[in-house]
DNA sequence: CGTTGCATTGAATTTATTCAACCAGGGTGG
DNA sequence: CCACCCTGGTTGAATAAATTCAATGCAACG
């Protein structure tokens, strides 16, 4: 079962990538992290483990250390949507008033988090305003990427999305250079329940990608970009599917 | 031009429908409200009216008193999504650090806004944790709308989708009953950026459902739910489209 | 009274999905 | 040690769903 390694994805050292948007911890001074840091119970999570379940009663709140997180929804039947992914700095918890989580949040790779107790940490927010403009600065981030992942869900096609996908993944990983091998931590379904996609459609316009030249795929878990401004190009939708 | 009142929009008398969601004069107490009252200039939008363009220096952040608004995003050519409706007490402001609205706000019937400068607003909320508080929990009810949204987006069908949509406008629309007619106050074509549709599938749909005898459709602006116990079953996507 | 924007409808087409089969690798248990 | 059985990934052919293209009606507007 212990599905490891095998994706690239090196044993999760925290701040392993940079980020582009604002951590948490960024947000706080270091009295106030370590006020935090008091407050809560770290947790180890192990590749594909479970944080939180949707309907679970929500009896804390999370803010993640190191690793990946996939946050999932589902309708009646089988189907679901990963809303996002959360990665190390990222804050997650339920909305005041809500009594159960209203997701699933699942690692991709190992990870580790500080889980707080809700109650506590609504306490401690109320009494640090410098936590409460952090958050909410952050909130409002995320609700952009939401809005901006609406677009893509609602009017790109297959290729613009994998196009758009694999660009925000280089972006998320600094210290690469467009040469070497960018790491895909997550499983095919894990991108098509991102994308609105189905697995299989992932896995032809990603070897479409490939047998024209745009990217390679030495493995299942890695990919390297080989001319970033056509998949540019097929990103914005500006260029249509083309032979090599 | 003008184009009004065929829609069945009352001239937007302000709280003209009950919200589930919190507004945000109810999270100010009445000192900290009129305090806030003492920065905004108000301002009166007609129908169509742009409130703020995506791209325009972001001098203002806006309350929505009145009316409707849509926010919307485009793409390279034209294709057009819009990620939300905004109704009275709704609050609308960039992230901060941002330079320029990363959308573009319209009114879909007349509608009433606050206009707050930004620096000025961004003070006082640095001195209102109140303010903060509110606006924090805001965002995150948002978050969640928008991640219920993703799910439609990404994974309902066109009747699916109508079907929810219906729903979800009657639930706004509280005083209400289910004999008389519901309020469909964007066009077609605002349904389906919204939706992720094109216009002629809405109109499609709309109308097969019509047909099917689940709703009536008197106008193109109002709907009369039928059955709704069939809409919800559409809705859920438990039930494939189906004769009358 | 011509023009314009919205809504509607039909027919052809496109795109991603569905269904099905197959391969590779890792782990398990005989 | 090896056969077997997972899961994850890939590929092909048939299908279904919504889109595209095209045309029409209708109302308000100037």
């Amino acid at each position: 079962m212990a599905f490891e390694g095998n994706r690239g994805v090196s044993p999760a050292p925290a701040a392993e990538q940079g980020r582009a948007r604002v951590a948490l911890c960024l947000q706080l001074g270091k009295r106030e992290r370590t006020r935090l840091e008091a407050l809560a119970e770290p947790r180890r999570l192990r590749s594909g483990e479970i944080l939180c379940s949707v309907g679970e009663p929500a009896e804390y709140v999370f803010v993640i250390l190191s690793g990946i997180l996939k946050l999932h929804k589902n309708l009646a039947d089988g189907r679901r949507q990963i809303s996002r992914f959360l990665f190390s700095g990222d804050y997650l918890g339920p909305s005041e008033g809500e009594l159960k989580y209203p997701w699933t949040a699942q690692t991709v790779s190992s990870a580790e988090a500080w889980c707080l107790e809700r109650q506590r940490f609504a306490e401690f927010l109320r009494g640090s305003p410098e936590l409460a403009q952090g958050l909410l600065r952050m909130a409002w981030e995320e609700l952009e990427s939401a809005r901006e992942h609406m677009l893509l869900l609602a009017h790109k096609g297959a290729e613009e999305k994998i196009a758009s996908f694999v660009l925000w993944l280089a972006s998320r990983q600094r210290e690469r250079e467009d040469g070497e091998p960018l790491s895909l931590p997550m499983t095919r379904r894990d991108i098509a329940e991102y994308l609105g996609l189905k697995t299989e459609t992932v896995s032809r316009t990603l070897r479409g990608l490939h047998r024209r030249g745009v990217i390679t795929l030495p493995d299942p878990g890695h990919a390297i970009l080989k001319r970033r401004e056509e998949l540019e190009l097929l990103a914005s939708g500006r260029r249509r599917a083309r032979a090599a």
